[in-house]
DNA sequence: GGTTAGGCTTTG
């Protein structure tokens, strides 16, 4: 018998054989004597009887001296035991945590777990017929069988009777040796997991695969309510089951959830939580467990268990993969029935562009704007089919994890996507493919967990977004240093250059008056803003203010803010009034009828297509139907008359080009072109007069940082901008071609590879004047006029006029 | 008392 149990009263001494000494764990070493030793202490840690490949078995305990000798200096030494075969498993039977064991006939080796567990630098080593084990049973305390092993009571009882008045322990089966048809508990690391979906039953359904140290990889399939289901979040995560059943399939073992099974889940983390997670109110883990879970996550850390699809925060992200993302909700809106929209982020800034997805704000829940660079870091996923499902439940703010996410470069079809966007052909768009498959799927992470917190607290560097919500009249602007500019446009001096003025060098610029006009010949080192969209503005010639072009999304909400009050509406004496039909967004897709109102007097000159006011129109079917009129005016009943939609939408739309009108200088109503008689187009300045609109012109506005070999200088292209880039603001506005020519030019003057030293030079004439800004401070400005480019562009290095 | 599914080789 390896395992001996001593006789009660005498003390171990008694029965340990006389020839064998004792000496202290401390005095251990590996070049020990050890053939006629002993050690002793009281079992601490008992960890679960592994089977090993090899059909033996092998058990790690942990023993602390307690008595010998005293050591005042130090903790109570500890040392690693490691047993195997047949002693392993009568220890296992026989010896629980809390007894004290006397270890005979070991060998000594180096402990592999030293710079982790802190103890003893060597382990004993017990197998074969000289290793033994004596041991002195803990009693029971009678009356809190749980409570730890501390209150020993002098009036031992025996073996027999301690075990019986323990509390039931579970026993976990090793994944190697489970037997088909049973009923079992066990442990496991999670190598794969598939989020929870209906079954055809009564259930909710998710599979994973487990393995453990037997290297066996087993399948699990779990039924129960949605909410029992094990809270995996990553592969690597540990599982502990309780009561389920193994069955054979496809000449495996496979784990089913049995009646009344239950479930916990730890962080996979070598020294994580040990808190499980789980709906159970009831559940029971010890120090066992704990042990259990800590050899499985030390264990899983060697086995290179590296998730398939890894989890990358935005501005790592590659297109074409598919990864795990952790991320925030900030907003979501449906797309159709088979697609919603997530608008989130992480607080990475994505290196490749990100594609915007607009949708009617009226359909988006939480905000639909953010702070600029909040925004920027925005990514749209677009989750599909079951996935949309789950998205209903979701709120803004949750903390996501979302599964087998793919990022997907180029001009994808985007439902929602508008034509204004067809120049965001490399943008990356973020789908969530239907089904299950590879773990596709949504999961809300708690707020207490560690990503979470991490990313709150990267996210904290972020200003609240409330100071940036738009209201009726006031634009988000973009670039914050020409703010004050923008608010208060430049007075022009109209000085003409025939570009015939002595050249000067920018230093010279700017030491000289205001009033000037002068002949530079220069580089581009940089321009702002990047973005076109950006650059264009519109502009009111009769109060000169500026504002940014409404963007889609506002233009939207405005929109669908018109169509809501669909109350009786009596059309102006002039009016005719009839229906029209939008066409649908896709082929097949349902047709709405809408209300139109024409002019009288041009239905009589058959001009019925030249000019219509609808009403009740999205921004999207607007867009639309202007494919097929001349003319539209979107119009809204407001207290059962016809008016305008509010101005900080289109007043009105031209084939692809929209027109706006000033809040400030317009006074706007329906009313009937007075001078359609005998005019041969109707063109928008008709129309804007008719209905007392100013009308807002589209302008270039943009900040180029010019360089000679003197100085650098920031200057404005605004008044000249359209002369400079050969193309109408207004074009550019409405189409791709008049975009790429912007983009071509500004290229060219400031590649994107190369120093600024290669940039080409240019001959430029520009305005020095003053200017206030915002709050009446005097300013110097510089402007380019009177310079057109023209290609091909010279490089005319040795033209460096120095 | 006991169904359901049994990853996967990736649409928009």
């Amino acid at each position: 018998m390896p395992v001996r149990v001593l006789s009660e009263g005498a003390g171990p001494g008694a029965q340990v054989p006389a020839h064998l000494t004792r000496i202290p764990i401390s005095l251990i070493t590996t070049s020990t004597d050890f053939s006629n030793i002993t050690v002793k202490g009281k079992v601490v840690q008992k960890c679960p009887l592994v089977t090993l490949a090899s059909d033996n078995v092998i058990l790690k305990t942990v023993i602390q001296e307690e008595d010998f000798p005293p050591n005042s200096s130090s903790q109570n030494p500890s040392i690693n035991i490691i047993l195997f075969g047949a002693l392993a498993k009568d220890f296992n039977q026989t010896v629980n945590q809390g007894d004290v064991v006397v270890a005979s006939g070991f060998t000594v080796g180096k402990s592999p777990t030293v710079h982790k567990d802190k103890l003893h630098p060597c382990n004993l080593l017990l197998s074969g017929d000289n290793a033994c084990i004596y041991v002195t049973l803990l009693p029971p305390p009678l009356l809190h069988p749980r409570s730890p092993p501390t209150a020993k009571r002098s009036s031992a009882l025996s073996a027999e009777v301690s075990r019986a008045t323990k509390a039931p322990k579970y026993t976990y089966v090793r994944l190697g040796d489970l037997k088909p048809g049973t009923i079992v508990n066990v442990y496991g690391v999670v190598v794969f997991f598939k989020q929870p979906f209906k079954s055809r039953g009564t259930d909710f359904c998710s599979s994973l695969k487990i393995t453990d140290q037997s290297n066996q990889k087993i399948g699990c399939t779990i039924f129960c309510q949605l909410e029992d289901h094990p809270k995996i979040f990553q592969i690597g995560d540990i599982i502990r089951f309780h009561r389920v059943k193994t069955q054979s399939f496809n000449n495996s073992i496979t784990l089913v959830t049995s009646f009344g099974f239950s479930v916990l889940v730890f962080d996979g983390a070598e020294g994580g939580s040990m808190e499980p997670r789980t709906s159970s109110r009831s559940f029971h883990i010890d120090q066992e467990d704990r042990q259990t879970v800590e050899e499985l996550r030390s264990w899983a850390a060697n086995q290179a268990l590296v998730p398939s699809v890894p989890i990358i925060p935005l501005c790592a992200v590659s297109p074409k993969a598919y990864f795990d993302l952790t991320c925030q909700l900030l907003a979501k809106a449906p797309i159709d029935t088979t697609c919603t929209l997530l608008r989130v982020w992480d607080g990475t800034r994505c290196p490749h562009a990100l594609l915007n997805v607009i949708v009617e704000p009226n359909v988006t829940e939480g905000p639909t704007s953010f702070s600029q660079e909040k925004g920027s870091l925005i990514a749209n996923i677009l989750v599909y089919d079951n996935h949309t499902e789950f998205a209903r439940q979701l709120k803004p703010g949750d903390f996501l994890r979302i599964y087998n996410l793919r990022a997907i470069p180029g001009s994808s079809k985007v439902p929602g996507l508008t034509s204004s966007q067809s120049e965001e052909v490399d943008h990356l768009a973020f789908h969530l493919h239907g089904g299950t498959a590879y773990g596709r799927g949504i999961r809300v992470l708690p707020e207490n967990s560690p990503v979470v917190k991490e990313l709150k607290r990267v996210m904290k560097a972020f200003p609240e977004d409330d100071e940036y919500e738009l209201n009726d009249d006031e634009y988000e602007l973009n670039d914050e240093d020409m703010l004050d500019i923008w608010c208060t446009p430049p007075e022009f001096l109209e000085i003409s250059c025939g570009h015939d003025t002595q050249l000067v060098t920018l230093s010279e610029v700017k030491r000289s008056d205001p009033g000037r006009v002068h002949h530079v010949r220069v580089q581009l080192r940089t321009y702002e803003p990047r973005r076109l969209h950006q650059a264009l503005k519109l502009y009111c010639s009769k109060c000169t203010s500026m504002q940014d072009v409404p963007d889609d999304e506002l233009v939207s909400g405005l929109f669908s803010e018109a169509s809501k009050d669909s109350g009786p509406c009596s059309p102006p004496p002039w009016a005719l009034s009839g229906r029209v039909d939008v066409p649908g967004d896709s082929p097949g897709s349902p047709k709405r009828t809408l209300s139109v109102h024409m002019s009288t007097q041009l239905m009589s000159e058959d001009k019925s297509k030249e000019l219509i006011f609808l009403m009740g129109s999205t921004l999207e079917e607007t867009r639309r139907i202007a494919a097929g009129y001349q003319n539209i005016v979107p119009v809204m009943s407001s207290a059962g008359h016809l008016a305008l939609l509010d101005l900080s939408a289109p007043f009105l739309f031209r084939g692809r080009k929209t027109y706006y009108g000033c809040k400030r200088c317009s006074e706007a109503a329906v009313r009937e072109p007075s001078c359609a008689e005998g005019v041969e187009m109707i063109d928008e300045k008709i129309i804007a007069e008719a209905l007392g609109v100013q009308l807002l012109q589209f302008v270039l506005l943009m900040k180029l940082q010019l360089q000679d070999t003197t100085d650098t200088l920031d200057v404005f292209l605004w008044r000249d901008a359209e002369a400079f880039f050969g193309v109408l603001a207004e074009d550019v506005a409405a189409n791709q071609e008049a975009q790429n020519i912007i983009h071509q030019t500004m290229d060219s003057l400031c590649p994107a590879e190369g120093s600024t030293g290669e940039h080409p030079w240019m001959d430029l004439c520009l305005t020095v004047y003053r200017a206030e800004d915002d709050e009446g401070r005097n300013q110097t400005c510089y402007q380019i006029c009177h310079s057109t480019v023209t290609k091909p562009f010279s490089t005319q290095s040795n033209a460096n006029p120095a």
